[in-house]
DNA sequence: TTTTGCATACCAACTGGTTGGTATGTTGTC
DNA sequence: GACAACATACCAACCAGTTGGTATGCAAAA
C-alpha cells in the first residue's frame, strides 16, 4: 500500500484530493488518450489505463464514449481539431508570396519536430498504421485528419505553381500529400533510431525539394541550404 | 462441434491432416509473425492468433520463442535477413552509373510498392511505430534492419555524388535515411487511405527530388517525369 | 420558495472471456 | 535412450464492458 495517511482511502478507487472536478471527465480522457496513443499505440493502450491517467472511473470512461473503439474514433477527431486550430493561428500564413508561404510551412514543421518524441509524434499517422486493417471507422477518422491537413497546404501550393510554374510534372494535391509522407516517415525514423534530428532532416531534404521544383522561376536560391 | 467425420479429432488441438511437417514450427510462426504484424500490427496480434495462423500449438511457440517481445525481435530479425537477400539479388545493381543504380533502387521501390498493401507494407516500419516507446528490444531490432538498408544505398548514391556533385549540402547518409523515410511515410498515406497509388505517388517525388538533385551535373534529365 | 421529477455525470464492484505463459506429457530422430 | 520438437492441459492476471448505484444540477409544479 503506498497510500499516505488520508482518512479515507476509498479502496479501490480514487481518492477525493486528486479527483476532478465535475464536467472534466472526457476532456481528460481525450487528452490521456493523446498521450497513450504515442507512447504505446492504440492496441496496447487498454482502458483501465486511460482511466488511471486521467484520473476518473472505467464507469466515466463508458458514460462518455460507447466502446474503446468510440474513444479511438474520438480521438482523431480531437487530434484533427487541435491540429486545425494550431495550423490555422500559425505565423506561416503571413508571406504575401504563396512559395514563400509554403516554404515558411515547412519551416514551421521543421521547428515543431525538432521537439522531444512523444510531444511532435502524430497520433493519426500512428494510430493509422496500426489499425488500418483491423478497425475501418477509426482508420478514417485518421484519414480524415491527416487528408483535411493536407488540403489547407494546396491551395497555397497550387497558387505557387500558379505563379511560377513547376520543374516537374506534379499537380498541388499530389505535393500536398507527399509533404505530409515525408513528415510522417520521418517520425519513424526518429522513433525508431530515438533521435528527433532524423525527423528534421527529413524535413529538410522536402524544403530543399520544394526549392528545386521552383528554382529558377521563383526567386528562391535553387540550391541552397534550406535556411 | 463443426467437427467432421474424422476418427480421432484430437480434442483442443490440431487435426493430423493440417499438422505440418516436424521441423518447420519456427519458420511457420515467423511467417505468420510477418502477416499478422502487417494485418493488425504487433500488440493486437495474440501468441493464439499467431499459432493457429501458423498451424502449430503454445507448446511449439513457447518452445522455439521465450516469449511473445522474443517473437518480436526474432521477426525482426528476420525481416531484415529477407528483405536484404531481396534487395542483394535485385536488378538495380546492374548499372555502371552510380546514379543511375539509385535511380534504379527507387523505381524498383516503386514497383514493389505497386502491389495489394499488405504484400508491399514495412513489417520493422509498423513495428517501430508502435513500440519504440514501450519495448525497446523490438524497437532497436526494427533500427538495425531499417539502418542496415538504408546503409547499403549510402554507398551508390555516395559514389553519385562524387562523380556528380550535388546542388544542396546534403551527404550520402542522411539522403539515403531521406529514401527511407518517403517509402515509410507513403506506407502511411496508403494505409489511412487504402489506396497504394498514394505511396507510389511518394516514391515518384523522390525520384524527382534525386533528379533535381543531380541535375546539370550528370547526364540525367533536369525535371522530366518520373519514368 | 420549496419540492418533485428527471437527466447528466460520475463511481465501485463485478463478470465472462482472453491473454501470455507454464508444467507436463508424447513422439520422432540420432 | 537421450534429446529435440512438438502437443495438451492448465493457470493467474488482465481485458473490455456491465451493473447498480450515488451526487449534482435544472426545470417545472406546488
Amino acid at each position: 500500500m503506498t497510500q499516505g495517511s488520508t482518512g479515507n482511502p476509498a479502496p479501490g478507487g480514487l481518492e477525493e484530493a486528486q479527483r476532478p472536478a465535475r464536467g472534466q471527465a472526457r476532456t481528460r480522457i481525450l487528452d490521456a488518450a493523446r498521450a497513450l496513443i504515442r507512447e504505446k499505440g492504440y492496441s496496447a493502450m487498454t482502458v483501465d489505463d486511460l482511466c488511471a491517467r486521467a484520473g476518473v472511473t472505467k464507469g466515466a470512461f463508458f458514460h462518455h464514449f460507447r466502446s474503446k473503439e468510440d474513444l479511438g474514433v474520438a480521438a482523431a477527431q480531437d487530434w484533427a481539431q487541435m491540429t486545425g486550430a494550431l495550423f490555422e493561428q500559425a505565423p506561416y500564413h503571413a508571406p504575401e508570396d504563396p512559395l514563400e508561404r509554403v516554404l515558411a510551412y515547412i519551416r514551421f514543421r521543421r521547428d515543431l519536430v525538432a521537439g522531444p518524441i512523444p510531444e511532435f509524434t502524430c497520433v493519426v499517422g500512428t494510430m493509422a498504421q496500426e489499425i488500418h486493417g483491423s478497425i475501418p471507422a477509426i482508420r478514417d477518422a485518421c484519414r480524415d485528419s491527416i487528408f483535411a491537413h493536407a488540403e489547407t497546404l494546396e491551395a497555397d501550393i497550387r497558387a505557387a505553381i500558379d505563379k511560377y510554374g513547376i520543374r516537374a510534372p506534379f499537380d498541388a494535391k499530389s505535393l500536398a500529400l507527399h509533404t505530409q509522407a515525408v513528415i510522417q516517415g520521418g517520425f519513424i525514423l526518429a522513433k525508431a533510431g530515438q533521435d528527433p534530428a532524423l525527423a528534421v532532416q527529413s524535413v529538410d531534404h522536402l524544403e530543399c525539394y520544394f526549392k528545386l521544383l521552383f528554382a529558377d522561376s521563383a526567386g528562391v536560391q535553387p540550391a541552397g541550404v534550406p535556411a
